[in-house]
DNA sequence: TATAAAACCTCTAGTCACTAGAGGTTCAAG
DNA sequence: CTTGAACCTCTAGTGACTAGAGGTTTTATA
């Protein structure tokens, strides 16, 4: 039973900001429930799909792998889950480490550039440094990831 | 002309760590040069491709595109280009700047989950707060990243 | 009412940087 | 000589989208 209050794809896409293809997307790979669709085969969206993408895009912008959101929402769906312990949290403690794991890394790599093109303006030199420098790498640890 | 010194792609593998079937990508896509071959079709690398590939893992752990570092790579051959000035260091500042936002934008993430387990942990409900939060997003500025 | 443009649809394939696996050949060591 | 390791090409998959072809439906305007 389709609502005239229900959204249009384009429109959803608008409201949550996410693309239209990636709304497609979503639900072909089980992640956004199917909605019902129109005589002409359009898709038309509740309010709870809204809430639905709405829960998805946040998860997604905060760099939840799109398993990850199944898992959150498998649990959202699963009262008897919900109740049996804080797994949502340990998801999100999981995904914080990496994400710190991840700023250490690029950190170091920032320092590292940094170190490099210091050494490009005091070259001054004909050879730029940071070809020198990317070559100078050769046979080292490989220890950088 | 093969010289007994030359390295299969396993040696080379293991020197410069970096994966055989990533050897062989890069040399498909054009970044690293053909070595000659054996009468078995084996490739045999010289201490120039090693050179050549560790150049290239050095700049891919640093995050360079392998865009960027066909450029690099084609400006160390044409020297005319890099008497021209710092293209090289106007690249890696393009990056450095993509790394120092990739930072900036990881670091407001880390702050948000870390906002998020705290409120959960203080929550102590039975729902929980990690969910209730990433669903409390919606209509919001997309802002994000 | 007719028309044209916008918005919708499915399907296939591409993006980026790899990675995996099938099915075969060559090399090296015992 | 035999066997296992290392090599080869080729195709397709990974994750999270994104693009485009070719078509249908909806909407707004004259």
């Amino acid at each position: 039973m389709i609502n005239f209050m229900d959204l249009s794809i384009g429109v959803l896409s608008k409201q949550v900001g996410c693309k239209v293809p990636t709304i497609r997307y979503y639900e072909q790979i089980g992640l956004l429930s199917k909605p019902l669709r129109t005589n002409g085969n359009q898709r038309r969206y509740t309010q709870m799909h809204l809430q639905e993408l709405a829960f998805i895009r946040h998860a997604r912008e905060l760099g939840f792998s799109i398993d990850s959101i199944k898992q959150l929402i498998a649990m959202n769906n699963d009262y008897e889950a919900n109740s049996s312990g804080h797994l949502a949290d340990e998801i999100a403690i999981r995904h914080l480490k990496k994400i710190e794991k991840k700023i250490e890394q690029l950190s170091l790599l920032r320092d590292e550039m940094k170190t490099m093109l210091v050494a490009c303006a005091e070259g001054k030199s004909h050879n730029c440094q940071v070809m020198n420098i990317l070559s100078d790498h050769q046979l080292c640890e490989h220890d950088h990831s």
